[in-house]
DNA sequence: GTCTATAAGGAGATAGAC
DNA sequence: GTCTATCTCCTTATAGAC
């Protein structure tokens, strides 16, 4: 890992816990192992730093990577589809990164310092997917006739509130008792849409 | 409104947008109109300020205030009660005094500094009071028999989002997007859940 | 690329006048 | 109860040596 890398990986760590004002060049110097002065280096103000870790974010926030054709071949089997896909979400939001990123984006999200990533775009990222995928549910009537939207929030909202409730700690752990309130949500939902 | 009380509510204001390190007693003292040293006659240091609004949180964080005899006794009209129980803390939440303390909540969220409200704080609290209200609709035969615990969490997860989106600025059109937002998730939710 | 030195201002907190 | 003055340390940022 570059200096640079390093030096936003350590901004990060610092943004998802203590917040902007908490994160200082000389904090972020230390963690990195040089001086504060070094840092102007390589990013030529504390914003930039911060800016493009919101950038990065914001072009991570994505999850269009993990709906594969594989994948995608398992939605005649509904329920099984919303459990193999959910669980690669808790996976995905179980890993530090991640964990550090939603760190930022909830702690920075009231104040109005620059475009930066809400919690809201979060969710409209996951909602973008879900609806594609009820939607397609639907069209090929595995599960019941409704309203893709109404079902994508649904379906997401306790999803989002069990990522709320076990990844805001870096305790690997709890991803098991994700899984277990995830299987719950599950077999509520699945009774609600099953044909 | 005494020195003492606009000095917290100062701090509320600023804590909640700027978290902890970005509430600088020279900030607060500005929003009051006195010098930061005349802080120091009312508390004596920032902690202890702080210390008291995460106190004052965590004692007005319940809600069974709002539990009334005349809203228990339309549990046996389950579908309006839980319209009717959700539209009163959606009013409550649109209030500027719970953005904010919702707001600090969730910007302290992930240091570890003292002894704080958490989110999981806030959402065992409303999961108390719903597990409660579900127990009895079940206890009744209002609704069809089901774990209270699994009902409360799959009917708050979404109120939750619905907080979570709409409530995060002080907007107040924005309470209407969120009772249609409420609706729908009702409706849904009344199919699932009805004898 | 990192260092030391330094600037200019903000941070929390205290002493003492009024 | 509020003020001014002051302390010490932390803040972002720059200049220039190595």
């Amino acid at each position: 890992m570059s200096t640079k890398e390093k030096i936003k990986s350590a901004a990060l760590s610092l943004l998802s816990k203590e917040g902007y004002s908490g994160t200082s060049m000389r904090k972020i110097g230390k963690l990195v192992g040089i001086r504060e002065s070094a840092i102007y280096n390589h990013y030529k103000s504390k914003d930039a730093i911060i800016t493009e870790i919101f950038n990065d974010i914001k072009s991570k926030s994505g999850y269009t990577d993990l709906l594969t054709d594989e994948l995608l071949d398992k939605l005649n089997k509904p329920k099984e589809f919303l459990k193999d896909f959910s669980f690669m979400l808790l996976e995905r939001w179980a890993s530090g990164l991640e964990q550090q990123m939603f760190g930022c984006v909830l702690v920075e999200q009231f104040n109005k310092r620059y475009d930066k990533v809400s919690i809201n775009d979060l969710i409209a990222e996951m909602k973008k997917i879900w609806e594609m995928i009820f939607r397609e549910m639907i069209n090929y009537k595995f599960i019941r006739e409704n309203n893709p939207s109404v079902l994508a929030d649904e379906f997401i909202a306790p999803l989002f509130f069990i990522r709320l409730k076990y990844f805001t700690a870096d305790d690997k752990e709890r991803i098991s008792y994700a899984e277990k309130d995830l299987l719950i949500h599950i077999d509520f939902f699945w009774d609600s849409i099953k044909r």
